[in-house]
DNA sequence: GTCCAGGGCCTAC
DNA sequence: GTAGGCCATGGA
């Protein structure tokens, strides 16, 4: 068993199974992807259900807002302005590109979703990988800030690698199982939103004992 | 009042 | 290629 692996094990141990991405459909979870860029996932959950109550959560419905009426439905998120420029390039290229269906987006060959994904002005790779896993159920392991403050203490990371170093890292570690991957990236949300945050508290963290900067203070 | 949150783009060097 | 500035809201 890797290290990865033992860390996950402790994580499900302590947390179990979380099912994540909060969403009820897959096109949802890609405005949760784009609405959370930066911003508390309590606000998202506010834009969302201004969204939900306007009934325009489909790529139809949101490329038929008027922008200002966007913007302002979406604004407790955030960014508001960056956002809807984002989720109305996501929409026009859904539209010319995939008849209106996401769906149609993720059912080809990972590589190229992602490549296309990644094209949109918008959508790095957190994103990207987001949508992919948690939309598209496909195996592309997620890697946010949370992921490289826990793996910094713990002492997988030095804190210079780049994106796509530690998605390898974490990819060439783990099998190739897009159910692992969606568990681990939520139960490491789940762990740094208890225990993880810039000013860590350690106290009764489940991983303290093999955590080399549990005890730094800010 | 200050800090922080499930990034990404642009510019300057 | 990369460091720094910028984008904005709401809760702790």
């Amino acid at each position: 068993m890797t290290g990865l692996e033992t860390i996950f094990e402790k994580l499900t141990t302590t947390y179990g199974s979380l099912y994540w991405w909060p969403a009820e459909t897959p096109f949802e979870v890609a405005i949760g992807a784009i609405l959370t860029q930066n911003t508390n996932w309590k606000n998202v959950e506010m834009a969302i259900t201004n969204l939900r109550d306007e009934q325009t959560l489909t790529p139809q419905t949101i490329a038929e807002l008027p922008r200002q009426k966007l913007e302002q439905l979406i604004r407790p998120s955030g960014f508001f302005r960056q956002k809807t420029e984002r989720l109305q390039l996501l929409v026009e290229h859904l539209q010319s590109r995939h008849n209106n269906q996401l769906e149609q987006l993720l059912s080809q060959p990972i590589d190229v979703a992602r490549n296309e994904l990644l094209q949109l002005k918008g959508i790095g790779p957190e994103t990207a990988d987001s949508i992919l896993l948690y939309a598209g159920g496909l195996p592309s392991f997620v890697v946010d800030a949370y992921t490289r403050r826990l793996f910094e203490r713990l002492g997988f990371l030095c804190g210079n690698e780049s994106y796509e170093q530690i998605r390898t890292l974490f990819m060439d570690q783990l099998p190739t199982d897009s159910t692992l991957f969606n568990e681990y990236h939520a139960l490491i949300v789940e762990h740094c939103k208890r225990f993880c945050r810039k000013r860590p508290l350690c106290i009764d963290c489940p991983l303290s004992d093999i955590c080399i900067k549990a005890n730094v203070s800010s």
